[in-house]
RNA sequence: GCGCCUGUAGCUCAGUCGGAUAGAGUACCCGCCUUCUAAGCGGGUUGUCGCAGGUUCGAUUCCUGCCAGGCGCGCCA
């Protein structure tokens, strides 16, 4: 794949290793060598600093070090300038018909391009979302309804085996409230005080008789429930159907009642007594989460035998890492980030090790503007933003791309207006614009009649420096997903999509793809059509990783 | 009080495991479509990287303290 990068570090590995086991440089071999791509250009295709790293244990300034190294690093062909810059970084220029050797990687991967290996054999459980079955999805569910389905399919690029899991809160008070306002809406009653207000409750009333007329006429205590129940089928199948309709898909659908349906809670408290941090007091069982970290201790069980909602997400943790996942993550909103510390100490209860079998990622929350304010989202005052409606106002690419775009730790601001125009303030159009004109260019290449094939394919004859700048892009999208998959950030690849698309509009503004007039097709319009070609698959399979289109035409 | 997140250009934000002259978009000014999508390209202007110390060859990045803003600290769910 991005085998000559990886070349270069292992040659500079060995190169390395020899200086050191002639006495040139005393100290280690580094572990690994990390070749960067150096902002400025004139610093070469690929840089990198171990010589300053290793000058201080070598006991030479850096430039001698880079020196021994540069002597050590010969042979290797497809690098045709090494240079020693500044304090002692070692600059290489890669021979330009080797890095152009790319375009047939890319192209022969095809979808697959970009995709790699780090995670293979690793089982990841991935939950988000999980919001309660008693309204709709808003504005909170949003970013992850967006960066959870980005970030699974960022992971699997990566050779995870992902599981994505919404794990639906359907037990406890918070349903019976939801059941108990709307048979109050369908029987025109008060709502209950606590009670779910809002349109919607009125709606599913009006759904679930229809569905059944029969229900107001149950004795009381049989209606209640049925009510609740029925509601609640709506209201999931209608957050699926929203989530569906998003582009986000989930595995599993995971019930916390059936955790306890199926004794998996108790099941949990008795594996982590086994382990030895469970004790009683007070008439409630508890979990001695502080032995590792947590502010307090935890009730799992309360002292009128009942279970508390801290025993379930045990329980569940357990219950994922028993079905054999071997890392769980979770993605929860900045409101929830006070569990972080009982979850890691949960597992770490469990005998598990937090820093690897658990990662939670905290989402700041989302601001809102339109018409130039801030749209206050309040329950009470009816202004809460669905996510439905946001994708209506905006549709689900820009929606999407907006909310994947910023790493989730910081807070963002939509602008409602922004996303609405077809213009570059939305980046999302920006990047899709650039697939939408290679499609184009290609298109006209094959009225023409050009074959566009591998076979015809002359490497040297891509010179010129924006087809080398736009190579060196390409060559970077493997790391890059490599990254964000390993630092949990999707926002890398939206980044770097926006890069690749301004490199894409500079090379086209400059190099002429197509044959002009009567001309006939050389060697160089095929070259570069192969290059528009690689770089279509490249923003295809970027744009994919987010779950955004690469519309055709625009 | 304790804990988490944030503070970078007028605005919205990037910034790779600590690297070279801190970058995009937007806004503002100036150029570029008698041949491939101008939703584009090129050029110009914009900085106390919140403040103060520390670590070192080197700090926007790591550590400590402080300032400002957001959020959270139930035998609730």
């Amino acid at each position: 794949m991005s085998s000559q990068v990886e070349q270069l570090e292992a040659a500079l590995k060995a190169a390395i290793g020899r200086a050191i086991s002639n006495g040139e440089i005393s100290g280690q071999s580094p572990h690994s060598i990390t070749l960067e791509r150096p902002k400025n250009r004139d610093h070469g295709d690929y840089a990198t600093s171990v010589a300053l790293q290793l000058a201080k244990a070598a006991g030479k300034n850096p430039r001698e070090v880079a020196q021994i190294i540069l002597n050590q690093l010969k042979g290797l062909d497809s690098i045709s300038a090494l240079d020693i810059a500044g304090p002692g970084f070692i600059n290489i220029t890669l021979n330009r018909s080797s890095q152009a050797e790319l375009i047939s990687i890319i192209l022969k991967a095809g979808k697959d391009f970009g995709h790699g290996s780090a995670l293979a054999g690793v089982r990841i459980n991935l939950e988000f979302i999980s919001a309660n079955p008693t309204g709709p999805l808003h504005l909170g569910h949003t970013r992850w309804a967006a960066v959870g389905d980005a970030l699974g399919r960022v992971l699997s690029a990566a050779g995870a085996d992902v599981t994505r899991e919404f794990y639906i809160n359907d037990r406890g008070n918070q349903m019976d409230l939801f059941g108990a306002s709307v048979e109050a809406a369908a029987l025109g009653k008060a709502i209950p005080v606590d009670g779910y207000q809002g349109q919607y409750i009125s709606d599913l009333a009006a759904q679930v008789v229809a569905g059944n007329p029969a229900i107001i006429s149950l004795p009381e205590d049989a209606r209640h429930p049925a009510f609740r129940e029925a509601a609640y089928a709506v209201q999931l199948k209608d957050q699926q159907r929203v989530l569906d309709n998003f582009g986000t898909h989930f595995d599993i659908w995971f019930s916390e009642r059936s955790l306890h349906d199926e004794g998996a809670v108790e099941h949990g408290v008795e594996k982590l007594r086994t382990k030895g941090h469970v004790f009683e007091e007070e008439g409630a069982t508890w979990l001695r989460t502080t032995d590792f970290g947590d502010d307090k201790d935890r009730v799992l069980t309360k002292s009128d035998g009942s279970f508390t909602y801290f025993s379930s997400d045990t329980a569940y943790y357990i219950n994922k890492r028993e079905r054999g996942f071997d890392i769980c993550i979770y993605m929860l909103g900045a409101d929830h980030h006070g569990y972080v510390g009982r979850l890691k100490a949960t597992a770490a209860c469990a005998g598990d090790d937090p820093e690897y079998n658990i990662h939670v990622l905290i989402g700041q929350l989302v601001k809102i503007m339109e018409g130039g304010q801030e749209v206050k989202l309040s329950k009470r005052a009816g202004t809460i933003i669905t996510l439905e409606e946001l994708v209506e106002k905006t549709g689900v690419d820009a929606a999407r791309y907006t909310l994947i775009r910023y790493p989730v730790d910081t807070p963002m601001v939509m602008d409602i207006d922004v996303l609405k125009r077809n213009t570059n303030e939305n980046p999302v159009y920006y990047v899709q614009y650039a697939h939408a004109r290679i499609t184009a260019v290609l298109r006209n290449a094959a009225e023409l009649k050009i074959s566009v094939d591998l076979k015809g394919f002359d490497s040297s004859q891509l010179t010129h420096d924006r087809e080398n700048e736009l190579l060196g892009k390409l060559a970077e999208f493997p790391r890059v997903v490599a990254s964000a998959a390993e630092m949990r950030q999707p926002h890398r690849i939206a980044r770097y999509l926006e890069d690749l698309a301004g490199t894409y509009h500079g090379f086209y503004a400059d190099c002429r793809v197509l044959p002009m007039g009567e001309e006939n097709a050389t060697p160089l319009h095929i070259a570069r059509l192969l290059l528009c070609t690689s770089t279509k698959v490249v923003i295809a399979n970027g744009l994919d990783l987010l779950g955004v289109s690469a519309p055709e035409r625009m």
